[in-house]
DNA sequence: TTGAAAGCGCTAACAA
DNA sequence: TTGTTAGCGCTTTCAA
């Protein structure tokens, strides 16, 4: 026989099959099955001979062909419903990918992403993941009332979500499973530093207060300053020019404030550049520490901003890993529980 | 030993079959199969009911069974070879992503994201990119020599390349479709805007020379200053860090130097800063010009950047096309060739 | 230890 | 217009 090395011709060579590969063995189709998955009980004759088989057909299984059969995909859907505004003025979300990626690929798994950008696309990542392409579901940026946990849970597909989930009440009894930082802690830690430095008219820019990332810092900003001046308070949206314009009206509000904790690094970023505008001096005049330690932000600003960190990278790591134990063992009663991981305050110049 | 199907929770019903859907309305798989497939050729009356089976069991397709008779997976692979640097400082990620996604999903296609760290991750995704899961195969930040083309050639698989792919000689051969911005063109619009300006000792950060948006936006410079002096030229590598870096460098060589052409806006920022603590105001005494239009970077700088501008978005969404449109005339003759996207300066005021 | 054979759920000839 | 039927490529009983 002549048996040519794979003549590579473009366009349609048929990929060898488990059947070729059997053949040309000389074993049966269940033997070589054996073999490429791991192969127990085959005898090392065969074994070798399959695998040079695979070897010079250079065969690779068909995964639809497995799948429909093991009911695995090996895929998990990464869903991503960020508001256009954070999703590209912020590293963010590539740390979270990251982050899930390393831990998916360690298992050899894969990840679809799925953008959600308008309305209507709710109804078609609801098609995909009803349609059984993947083992589980990461959800991010779930904002008040989602219908994608919902939608996972109706099609029992596994899920984690990035960020507490919190709508009041209604779904408090089902189960969630998410991932999130230490918010709360970490905003008190924010709001302690600038006290310590003797500040005493501190003032918040908080995030869209539809998040639970943003109620959350709030609430760790009033825990230290209980009976604050509501006129402190000022909502932005995590994007520089909401907190720029957050701090505009703080600045008219109370003229006299002489610190400011924004709830993001890119909201710090806008703030400092209406400070500067406004004649003050940070940190001097004005001290501000902003949320999240992205670097190519908050050590880029001027001044380079004190902020608290957040592990973004290691959050997505968590997720996926949350997720790959609960494929593991389905039924487990003891269900992987959700994470708060923690945050730490980074020292810079801005306060 | 029966194996419980996984990634199907207790409590959730076996998923829906098609055969179940056609007894539920009385005909037969084929009927079914044809309304649920945009069903021409069925009367009114049985397209309804089947419909209502549909509906009523909320039936999905199981993707798997049908990619295995009809050979496409509705997934195109997407490969991000990026080096960390700049995956994590530039939302050019994020927008090429969109564009990309907002392509797919139009026409149906799923997005599986594959991330390049490490050497050993090539040997991974090319295992992935011949396992069959995938359609097509975007690519992204190749490096020189990069062997990921190869790979996808040898499994036939129909691929379009972000950024044109210049390594040379060697694989000048084949044809690959690539999708660029006008690099060369927006750096020439880049210089000629300081020269209009007037500036006579124009500098140029450039990017990683081992990339080809690097080396074109040199030789668009060296298009007008053909016997610059070597000193006004500085290596940098798409990163804030690097811009500075060469910013010194470059200061220290030409202190004479009054305007900077940097290849992209985050580099122009690190410049920005280093100019500053070294007592030169922009655009004063230096003007200078970026690339890439990055909003959250160039609108942000002290002061907003002028800069180059290209679609990032666009240039995924053709990448997007262009491989759809491969798909559906598989052995065209008149396969899709690559595509330079244009380019335009936009002002704000370094320059 | 190995092989034969029965599907997994679907589409697409081909018949009726 | 509809149904029958033959696979797509694989894993996994079950028997040998």
């Amino acid at each position: 026989m002549a048996q040519q090395p794979e003549a590579q011709q473009a366009g349609a060579l048929p990929r060898p099959t488990l059947e070729s590969v059997a053949e040309r063995a000389g074993v049966s189709r269940a033997t070589a099955s054996r073999v490429v998955n791991g192969g127990t009980g085959v005898r090392e004759a065969l074994r070798e001979k399959v695998q040079r088989a695979v070897d010079e057909l250079g065969y690779a299984p068909n995964l639809a062909a497995r799948t429909l059969v093991t009911r695995r995909n090996h895929a998990i859907a990464v869903v991503v419903a960020e508001p256009e505004s954070r999703l590209f003025s912020d590293p963010f979300f590539a740390q979270h990918l990251r982050g899930i990626s390393r831990e998916l690929s360690a298992a050899d798994n894969q990840m679809v992403l799925l953008l959600i950008e308008a309305q209507q696309d709710y109804e078609r990542v609801g098609r995909y993941l009803a349609g059984g392409h993947v083992d589980g579901a990461l959800l991010f940026s779930l904002h008040r009332s989602d219908p994608l946990p919902e939608m996972a849970r109706r099609v029992g597909l596994p899920t984690v979500i990035g960020g507490r989930p919190g709508w009041p009440g209604a779904e408090s009894d089902r189960e969630l499973v998410y991932v999130d930082s230490d918010n709360r802690g970490g905003a008190r830690m924010a709001v302690q530093h600038l006290r310590s430095l003797g500040r005493t008219r501190i003032a918040t820019i908080t995030g869209p207060l539809d998040q639970t990332s943003s109620t959350d810092r709030l609430d760790g900003y009033r825990d230290l300053i209980p009976d604050g001046d509501p006129a402190l308070i000022a909502e932005g949206d995590f994007t520089p020019d909401g907190g720029g314009r957050a701090m505009a009206e703080l600045l008219a509000r109370r003229p006299d404030l002489d610190a400011v904790f924004a709830a993001s690094d890119a909201m710090a970023s806008g703030a400092l550049r209406v400070l500067r505008t406004h004649g003050r001096r940070v940190p001097e005049d004005v001290a501000i520490v902003g949320f999240d330690d992205v670097e190519s932000i908050a050590a880029w600003t001027e001044p380079p901003l004190t902020t608290v960190r957040q592990d973004i990278e290691e959050m997505g790591r968590l997720m996926a890993r949350l997720l790959l134990r609960r494929l593991a063992s389905p039924a487990q009663p003891l269900a992987p529980t959700s994470v708060i991981t923690p945050t730490r305050l980074v020292r810079r110049e801005s306060a």
